[in-house]
DNA sequence: CTAACTAACGCAACTGAGTTGCAAATATAA
DNA sequence: TTATATTTGCAACTCAGTTGCGTTAGTTAG
């Protein structure tokens, strides 16, 4: 896996210290975060307007990308290859637990071959799946 | 279909003026509906938390249910045969439009069949489509 | 039909996630 | 090392949704 710091330079953003820390931060995550999360891991001495403002800014970048949340948080996680853009179809499926609240990336799923119809477009398709996790 | 008196009555709720109105507009109406768009449609006479308890009201009776939103929104429609819990499977199908932010209810979808992944427990699905509606 | 009771309504004030503007601090390029 | 551009942090704001409470209206019993 790529270091924070190399990833921060492939696209283009300046490597100051609360980026290295957050994407760190992201790497070194089991679950998807909340910016509740954030603030608890990172300590409160960041504004979470700069924790806003970085998110977004990684979300723009393709570093991260924004998850469901069951009480319509901003929930984030790492990119990986599968999410990129060139991997022709948009296709997600998470997993919302009912009892911890957490949203997990399900990768290991062979997305469903959904039909189209007449008059819709379809670009991008995701599938939440609610549920208990492993934890709960 | 039945009258919007007849689905109060059959849900032990006071038959009251506004829970008329607000019910037989979900019964009238095309699309998914959020607070803003029956304020708009109500007229603005109503107090928004009258609307939102009303909502809050006829989503615990099952007259309605909440679908996502592009933006975050509290969004709901009427619910059908097919939401009912004895329905078994609790399986939506919702598509969101990113051009006018609407979102629709799919009913003509034969829902995909999903491995299990060990730990989790499924016990609702949802599939959102992304893309262009037949209006945009 | 009326009275009594209970649930719903409407107003005001609040909550909390997320945003905006701007000055100070920090990263990068020259 | 200095100049320039970007990011950070603070304060103040926005706006969807909530809470408390007195008033109004629907329902039920007599």
């Amino acid at each position: 896996m790529r270091t924070s710091e190399e990833l921060l330079s492939n696209c283009g953003l300046r490597k100051t210290t609360f980026r290295k820390k957050l994407l760190k931060l992201f790497q070194d995550s089991e679950t998807t975060l909340t910016v509740e999360d954030i603030k608890k891991k990172i300590g409160n001495n960041n504004d979470k307007v700069t924790i806003y403002r970085a998110l977004s800014t990684f979300e723009k970048s393709g570093l991260i990308h924004q998850v469901p949340d069951k009480n319509k948080l901003s929930r984030y996680a790492l990119c990986n290859s599968k999410c990129k853009p060139s991997n022709q179809a948009y296709q997600h499926a998470h997993f919302i637990c009912d009892y911890c609240d957490n949203t997990f990336c399900i990768e290991e799923l062979e997305f469903p071959k959904i039909k189209k119809i007449k008059g819709f477009e379809f670009k991008k398709l995701e599938l939440i799946i609610q549920g208990s996790c492993p934890n709960c």
